[in-house]
DNA sequence: TTGAAAGCGCTACCAA
DNA sequence: TTGGTAGCGCTTTCAA
């Protein structure tokens, strides 16, 4: 293989010189720039990765912690992963994989064997025990998710709170006066109670208490019966037309079959909208009205916010929560236009 | 950030030594390997990967090729790059991500720039324009897929045929006469005609001219009127009761609703089998008759071929294709067990 | 069983 | 606008 070297030597130049020209730190003239980017070119010349990171101390290459189980979302981290490593390019950057079963000693190892220059950190949970290892790590980090304690940490999650109030005033400008809330599988309960899942509900029943509607909460079911008992109890409670918020994927599905048991035709007796906490684009088979959110655009600002860090020597660890707007998807035909006053 | 020459001088010893302790490439008493442990414990001493990788000509991260649409089998990918991930750090591996919109220039630019030190090329089509490209590197690398031309390459993929071929052996062994292979939907065909499709269909055929099996080729309709009118064709054509053989996971919702709409009863009036190409983990909602893959073997499998050539000196460029198992899921109430002689 | 020292290929400082 | 050169932190040969 060439090295710069050899290159130099080509181009009659010196070492140096090859170097300025590739990292454009100081003025080249023309003539000689031409004559170095032939010897390239000519020699398919292409720096080792491992020399420039030693000699630079930066390796071009950001981690990304990526979910050990990923049997939630699986879909849609997918699309995450894709698009960052993409974009992450555009910038001069790869991607090396950091998984989750190293534990946060995972992260501490490629930073500490100065592998990477900077993480991303996927499906942050509200009590994250990466947070406090990366708090100390030296080098910049972006988190997708929002722990419960963020000061000092660059954070971005897709804005379940506003999304929530969304699928409320969507209810509410229909004439429902009281909604229904199928909560998340009990997993997800589990696993993200303090984070998405309590913004989610908080923007329902603030967005709920404005418009003066009544909230019932069901809990997520994930099997046909429990999902018709939920409906029907549901339905007992609600005065006029009933309607129903399903921000859980695997749940919308199952409540649209229950609705069809119990000879509720959709958008005639009854009003659903849904939340695609996920991909907007993989349910959009769903015939159903959605709030959604672009994958994509999330990825581009996690690696544009930590490309910006590792690149612009001002302006360090500075705090910011960044939250993406959800996108309403409005099917007319599922909600019901007459509601009974 | 400690080097191994702070390593070298806590601990009494000279640099040289602390690399032999970390490799294990040449003997080392016990009483300086413990000083040596001692004093990297104490510094919390973490190799430089760029040094090392540029001293020892090798960088210890597999580039991962991955594809850049992933509107299908989204959710398996998922499984099989986390997998990869896990498995290759028990190698003392790391993943780095190759996207697919680099296009095989991506591949010769990690490996120009020294940054991996093999390849692991997912998804790989009958006719793809990566496998010329890999030829010529100077890195091992493996295929998950097998290309038309692959003499000379390391593949490994599931046993399409074998799977094909157990789906009709199942059907003829119910007794049924006739099977209808429902094809994949036209745009996975466009994409994957000349691979596994060929290879599933040929498995197919083959056992059905074996057991006397007449075969009946219905097209991959992604709308249900289309499946109907598909199913309705084949029942047709076919006498005695009516068995479907579904690969493509899109199309197994459809069939299993154009049945219902035709009144016909599963595992009664009709025998319905699935292969499900991407994950057997995943589709276990399905009540039918499945055969698929572990996604997990296959990933451990890949990782373990490469790190073989990059380990073992010995045993180079060698072809290698390996077919992993299906597994049969059998669901007896969807088998009809008295077909019509 | 251990040490000394010469690179690996690049960057960036100091001069010119 | 360019060249010379001293490292970056590790591995590995050669000697002892």
């Amino acid at each position: 293989m060439p090295t710069s070297k050899d290159v130099a030597r080509l181009a009659g130049v010196s070492q140096s010189t090859v170097s300025y020209v590739m990292s454009g730190r100081r003025p080249i003239s023309e003539k000689t720039r031409k004559r170095v980017e032939d010897a390239m070119a000519q020699l398919a010349f292409q720096p080792n990765a491992g020399a420039r990171a030693l000699a630079s101390r930066r390796s071009q290459v950001i981690g990304l912690a990526i979910p050990f189980v990923p049997d939630l979302h699986r879909g849609s981290m997918m699309g995450f992963i894709s698009v960052i490593a993409t974009t992450a390019r555009q910038s001069d950057y790869d991607i090396l994989l950091v998984t989750d079963d190293e534990g946060p000693a995972g992260l501490e190892r490629v930073v500490g064997q100065q592998l990477v220059d900077g993480l991303i950190i996927m499906q942050v949970e509200g009590d994250d025990a990466r947070v406090p290892v990366i708090r100390n790590l030296p080098v910049p980090s972006v988190l997708i998710g929002i722990p419960d304690r963020h000061e000092g940490l660059q954070c971005i999650d897709a804005d379940f709170e506003l999304a929530g109030q969304l699928c409320v005033e969507e209810l509410a400008q229909v004439g429902h006066e009281t909604v229904t809330l199928v909560n998340w599988q009990d997993a997800v309960v589990r696993r993200h109670a303090m984070n998405y899942v309590k913004r989610f509900h908080r923007g329902v029943d603030r967005a709920a208490a404005a418009a003066g509607l009544k909230v019932l909460h069901a809990p997520g079911r994930i099997t046909i019966s429990g999902m018709e008992k939920a409906v029907a109890k549901a339905l007992e409670q609600t005065k006029g037309i009933p309607a129903f918020i399903a921000p859980d994927a695997a749940n919308q599905d199952l409540l649209v079959e229950a609705l069809n048991n119990l000879g509720l035709v959709l958008g005639k007796d009854v009003s659903v909208v849904v939340n695609c906490s996920d991909s907007l684009a993989e349910r959009q088979h769903i015939p159903l009205t959605t709030i959604g959110f672009e994958p994509d655009e999330v990825s581009r600002r996690v690696v544009n916010m930590i490309v910006r860090d590792l690149t612009d020597p001002t302006s360090r660890p500075h705090e910011a929560v960044e939250l993406v707007r959800p996108v309403l998807k409005r099917r007319k035909s599922t909600l019901s236009q007459r509601p009974k006053r």
